[in-house]
DNA sequence: CGGAATTGACTTGTGGGTAAGTTACCCTGA
DNA sequence: TCAGGGTAACTTACCCACAAGTCAATTCCG
């Protein structure tokens, strides 16, 4: 006779819940941030409540720092398995690397870079360091560009150079019919064009452009 | 015997008041980001109470707006004026202006881009336009540069520009010992060793993947 | 004395976190 | 085969800390 139906199990075994609400959490977080997402929102959205979540993940933070984790060791490892070849080419490599590794869920790079991660924090400790693995991909790059100059100088270069992929991967959180091959290639375009200024010398071939 | 003084003027006129409240909220709303930072924490580090403020800036955003505003007209008239030149001069020179708008209070940009201003709220809406500006500057280099090309890789590289002019900022808000002109020529000096890779090998060398 | 500067102490609202209970599944034993 | 108890899944209704925002009073200066 539809009584409240309060409590009681819907036979969703635990492992497959904790999925479920990783993946909203996740989307959450990405969205707008830690500062701003709400664990009632999550719930919500998952179909469930509140406690639920705090039984599976034990506070905010800890939920945060599930997502953090598995997003940082995939980013991690795929940007890992793409170091090699020539400077260039592993530039492009490493961008293709990353879209491909988010094109799941695109907004697990902000889980790693959320700028509303609280000072001081447990959380923010715990990006950082997947954010120092990523950058010391970056700074090898940099180093063979920069070659012997100011250590300073390749400190900001390589700042410049993972600012840069944040950027790339924001814009395209905001163009969500581009796939990450079509990213790939629009990168190394435009670095192409960057580099070698307007196009009409004849004789040149983009070297690696096409490697995606 | 000193009673706990409740109450009564320190002499201050409020246009002093709102000038050193002004200053102090700048750096705490561009440090610790609008959602962190806390009224009664600006009132403490003024040494005044949060009635005080509340009676000269109406709420939170409005203290934020007054901030917002003056930053943004400071930035903006900024870049406006080193908008002459060629390409490659012009992109320096906004920079050096930048740099050099943001001398007195640094943090000052991070209230143009503050990433944890709520989704959908008032105070987002007003940093729009100041954003916009600046991004139009941009785009203007970026059209030069990438001419008839896709006009979403335009969009994409105007979007790249700014987040490296982000990007160097941030950097320069960790780096407190470089001046405003030092930071301008280290930027100019990085650019022209992207552009053309390393004088020493005469040969080939591999162009960068650098974005900025 | 009048008004501007200023405050202690309050209310309010939001979101993290919790206590205690409810329902359904599953396993055992007779 | 079917009690019935143990446990996992789940909920309602609450607490509480903290930060935004307000009121009424109080002190000083001209």
């Amino acid at each position: 006779m539809a009584a409240p139906a309060r409590g009681g199990t819907k036979g969703v075994p635990r492992e497959a819940r904790e999925q479920q609400i990783l993946d909203i959490a996740a989307d959450e977080f990405g969205r707008a941030g830690h500062a701003h997402a709400s664990i009632a929102a999550i719930a919500q959205r998952a179909g469930i409540s509140k406690p639920l979540i705090y039984g599976y993940f034990e506070s905010k933070d800890g939920l945060y720092l599930a997502c953090l984790h598995r997003s940082g060791r995939t980013l991690v490892d795929a940007v890992g398995a793409a170091q090699n070849g020539t400077t260039a080419a592993r530039g492009v490599a490493t961008l293709s690397a990353i879209f491909t590794a988010l094109e799941p869920r695109r907004h697990d790079w902000a889980l790693l870079y959320d700028p509303t991660l609280p000072p001081d924090s447990a959380v923010l400790a715990a990006a950082r360091p997947y954010r120092r693995a990523l950058a010391d991909f970056g700074a090898v790059g940099v180093a063979e560009i920069l070659g012997d100059a100011d250590p300073l100088d390749r400190s900001l270069l390589t700042h410049l150079w993972y600012s840069a992929v944040a950027a790339a991967v924001e814009w395209w959180q905001d163009h969500p019919n581009e796939s990450a091959a079509a990213m790939a290639t629009r990168c190394a375009r435009i670095a192409e064009r960057l580099v070698r200024p307007s196009g009409a010398t004849p004789g040149m071939r983009e070297p690696s452009a096409g490697s995606v």
